[in-house]
DNA sequence: AAGCGTCTCAACCGCCGCTTT
DNA sequence: TAAAGCGGCGGTTGAGACGCT
């Protein structure tokens, strides 16, 4: 059955823009989430005013906006690491992703079908023929090896969020919004606020 | 300089599983 | 408890950039 038939959220499609996003675009979400934080991304389309799915804000913030990512090359280091979690848990790219500090699933996933796609390494692990909750507890225990790692890398994070404040200072002038980036109750009012800020000339 | 093939990357689609009502 | 809503994930595609002939 198509889903868009079967969710109802999703099947009023016409509403929805498509396609490369937009400068103001960007700058409208990325002004949202500083101010109120990621998830409930189906809420994120409607206070921003954003003719954008919640799927796509999601996409393009974790993809493409979010502060914390990494652009470039994927490094020798990066390369290797990418090699030894992919024998470990096959296509889990989101998973490999959280073992690399500033990459996102979709970079990982290019990667690996440009370099190593028609000339995969035989999976030590054998991981296409284990069911899924064995390879959870298997990610589980690899995931817990990296976190002194991710909590250096999430400290640099926190940095750098701190720098888009700076950036996009617009942000702070909404009502509600707070100097510290700190999440203020919903109102009446936030919608009004986007609205205007949808017009505003970025 | 033009044509062609390859690479890179942004974005969409469909499915799954968790949460909420 | 079942259904609906939603977020997350993996697979796939298409357009633009780039390099080679």
């Amino acid at each position: 059955m198509d889903e868009g038939t079967k969710r109802g959220a999703d099947a009023v499609e016409e509403r929805w823009r498509k396609g490369p996003w937009t400068p103001q675009e960007d700058k409208l979400l990325t002004a949202h989430v500083n101010l109120r934080g990621g998830g409930r991304w189906n809420s994120v389309s409607k206070l921003t005013g954003l003719r954008r799915s919640g799927k796509s804000c999601r996409l393009r913030w974790v993809n493409y906006l979010r502060p914390d990512l990494k652009r470039g090359k994927i490094t020798p280091e990066e390369e290797s690491i990418i090699l030894e979690l992919h024998a470990s848990w096959g296509n889990r790219w989101s998973a490999i992703a959280r073992s690399l500090p500033g990459r996102t699933d979709n970079d990982i996933k290019n990667y690996w079908r440009t370099h190593f796609k028609n000339s995969t390494p035989p999976s030590k692990n054998n991981v296409e023929n284990k069911p899924r909750a064995q390879l959870l507890t298997q990610q589980q225990d690899e995931e817990m090896r990296m976190t002194m790692n991710e909590i250096e890398q999430a400290a640099v994070a926190h940095d750098m969020q701190q720098e888009m404040a700076y950036v996009y200072p617009f942000t702070g002038m909404l009502q509600g919004g707070s100097a510290d980036g700190s999440i203020t109750d919903g109102s009446s009012e936030e919608e009004v606020s986007w609205g205007g800020l949808w017009h505003l000339d970025i």
